[in-house]
RNA sequence: GGCCAGGUAGCUCAGUUGGUACGAGCGACCGACUGAAAAUCGGUAGGUCGGCGGUUCGACCCCGCCCCUGGCCA
């Protein structure tokens, strides 16, 4: 051993990867190697209830592993990104005062960047934003993006017309700071140096394939009901946990707007569609070392990314 | 067997009083992405307009026959 003063940082090892290409599974191994412990960075398993339909993993299949940043929130709260970065940064923190390594594990790939990344959100203001909301309600959104380029043509330029959701932002930003919005994702680079991304790679073809069989599954394994027992809670209105895939067709089926097949067959493509916006992420970050989903090796050759990287 | 409706993009359907299909939504593919991100939004590629003949300078639109689908009658 080196007689070096500095103690070698523990890494922040993230997992990343489309939807049913075995992240979940990898996470547990990786933790397991290395006596860490798992931390969620999927949107939708922040939500308690939310169980087979967002493939949460039960307790009884976490080998004992702590796993944090799962079922924090209520199905009528509204999540945001930037308190989940709070969440999970000092979820981080923690595992590590316990000498123990984070293993970040979770689709949610803006979630990720800004909990890996340098990565700062401006305010926000509910009665602002609310205003603002309304206005694009019966403004329209290329009326509002005209409003945006008069005050941040630089923002302007970056969102289309028509993206009434970002156009709203923008000027909720301009509004509150007084100065123009960056509309850019910051560049990518980590708060903490001692960080790793791990991504499972999976041909599409086989993907597409998992991903119509765990639909299946869900449905066989009773998500109907799921969302029959999360209505009374609030699903419906909660802004965040109502627009989940799955949950959104599982409600119009029990609202009889749906039959199930149709709702399976959703299901599917709009998963599908997911997967396909999460590789577009995970495609242009040169950062990620990439595992082949069914590498029987994979295990091994991720602790060796992890351990050429800290400790 | 007769009558009616219909056969136009991968799917569901618009459309042209005959002059090279303005096609739309969905899907597919590519892309953007800073407080809803499993969200929100942009771009691109797809059609010998069921088949064969006829009328016409010209037919996806007119005529004839045929095939297919659905409905009604027998």
């Amino acid at each position: 051993m080196p007689p070096s003063a500095t103690i070698p940082a523990i890494p922040v090892v993230a997992i990343v990867g489309p939807t049913a290409s075995g992240k979940t599974s990898l996470s547990l191994d990786l933790a397991q190697a290395l006596g860490g412990e798992v931390v969620n960075t999927d949107a939708m398993q922040v939500y308690r209830g939310m169980d087979i339909g967002t493939a949460k993993l039960p307790p009884a299949e976490r080998r004992g592993i702590p796993h944090h940043l799962l079922d924090t929130l209520e199905v009528r709260d509204p999540a945001t990104v930037a308190e989940f970065q709070g969440w999970a940064r000092s979820a981080i923190a923690d595992i590590r005062g316990r000498g123990a390594t984070p293993v970040l594990v979770g689709g949610s790939a803006l979630y990720t960047r800004a909990i890996l990344d340098r990565f700062d959100f401006p305010g926000t203001d509910a009665a602002v934003r609310a205003r603002l909301e309304a206005e694009l309600e019966d403004v329209g959104a290329t009326a509002l993006h005209a409003r945006l380029r008069d005050l941040d043509p630089v923002s302007a330029d970056r969102i289309e017309p028509e993206n009434g959701r970002r156009t709203v932002r923008a000027l909720e930003v301009i509004e509150l700071t007084g100065q123009p919005f960056s509309a850019r994702l910051p560049v990518q680079e980590y708060v903490d140096p001692a960080t790793v991304q791990v991504g499972v790679a999976i041909d599409r073809d086989v993907l597409e394939q998992r991903i119509a069989q765990r639909v299946r599954e869900m449905f066989d394994n009773g998500l109907l009901d799921e969302v029959a027992r999360l209505l009374p809670a609030g699903l419906a209105d909660g802004r965040t946990a109502s627009l989940a895939i799955g949950y959104r067709q599982a409600m119009a089926v029990l609202a009889g707007e749906m039959g199930v097949e149709e709702a399976q067959e959703r299901t599917v493509i709009a998963t599908r569609k997911f997967a396909r916006r999460q590789m577009a992420w995970w495609r242009n970050d040169p950062r990620i070392t990439w595992v082949a989903y069914d590498d029987p090796d994979r295990v091994a050759k991720a602790l060796a990314v992890v351990g050429a990287a800290g400790r």
